[in-house]
DNA sequence: CAAACTTTTTTTGTATACATTTTTATTTTT
DNA sequence: AAAAATAAAAATGTATACAAAAAAAGTTTG
């Protein structure tokens, strides 16, 4: 069990529940809560508020946003043209060993009995390793914070949803067409996999 | 005079060259520099890393990145992708009085004595007041950290590209076209804007 | 009773001091 | 002399304490 680091704890916690969506949360209360002081603790909410799990709420104070159909939407429509784009980048210069790491990955998705936060850091680790061969810092740290951020998503999917057995073999397909460099069809299967995911998502947030 | 955050005081003096592209940068400089503990100094860096300002350097401390021409060719490739969707969803709700504000804004640009940063955040100002109206948090906000990022290159675009005449003219262009509805050409026109300043950049990047 | 003002309480922001980690310089060993 | 190990220096990370700002509660006034 590697050690979590305060950011990943209060994202874990807000996957968990322990923070209710809506609710403000006080420096003070994540200090006891976690037992460090409330330096760390802002530098955490700072990182937060980066990344979209936090939002500001008023002049004093964050809160942890709703799930918002809107925000699903234009975070896998952006999805769905960058990442298309930086496997095609990948393509020249992927290696064997850098599909086998990402087939490794994807089989650790299989384990039943993961944590929420661990199946969004998993699925974002199998696309970056698709990815990171295209070294292309700029548009990877891009793509990243979206994946990143949708992650806050993950509950339906992997709840209500039930579209993870349909993703784990796109994984699965995607490898291979690579392997076999049938690259377009990869692409085209990769865009497919994020509109895919983010219309049923869309679908279902209209829908509660 | 409006009184400037720690944030954009670091980033005004990167553009001054204060902090030379390259350099690593201690928190008890900056410190010592702005006249406050290093507790804000450390808030101001993670924000600054956050928006690609400043990277991570080893284990300990951060560096001023050096401007890169494939960075250049990320920011304005998603720029141009992203800004003319935003901008037609912007189009259904456009007020004249949202117009009217572009164009003030746009008119302050023609203030032959502003500094780098302040070119920067008008010009962002301008194209903010076209995508505001889109209300779309999420597509917005990786827009403004686009464009934030790429405030970093204007030094060659105010300099020795001279592209500015162009850009404001364009700028005028585009309202024109919003003025008279027409959507589409406002969109082509953004399109290349965004395309053309990228490519000049890129190349004149690639040719130091 | 509602609106505006004042006071109190809470919360955030920052300085100082100390602990931990990382880097650099020095010494030791082969 | 080069590499490894050790010691010193510097830098970062964090806790505590206090100052400033914001929110909440209470009070006054129309």
């Amino acid at each position: 069990m590697v050690k979590l680091d305060l950011v990943d704890r209060v994202k874990s916690d807000i996957l968990k529940g322990v923070f209710a969506r809506g609710q403000t949360i006080r420096q003070q209360e994540l200090s006891e809560r976690y037992g460090v002081s409330r330096i760390p603790v802002r530098d955490t909410l700072t990182q937060l508020k980066s990344e979209g799990w936090l939002v500001k709420c008023g002049k004093a104070g964050v809160k942890v946003p709703k799930l918002d159909a809107q925000v699903a939407e234009d975070l896998y429509w952006m999805r769905s043209i960058l990442e298309p784009k930086l496997l095609g980048m990948s393509f020249e210069h992927i290696t064997h060993e850098q599909i086998g790491k990402a087939k490794d990955v994807n089989l650790l998705l299989d384990n039943e009995h993961l944590a929420l936060i661990e199946k969004g850091q998993l699925n974002w680790q199998f696309h970056a390793a698709l990815y990171a061969p295209a070294n292309r810092e700029t548009l990877f740290e891009t793509v990243r914070r979206l994946n990143t951020q949708a992650i806050q998503y993950l509950g339906f999917q992997y709840g209500p949803m039930a579209r993870r057995n349909v993703s784990q073999q796109e994984h699965k397909d995607m490898l291979v067409l690579i392997e076999n460099r049938q690259y377009r069809d990869a692409q085209a299967l990769l865009e497919s996999h994020i509109v895919e995911a983010g219309m049923s998502l869309v679908d279902y947030l209209k829908s509660i």
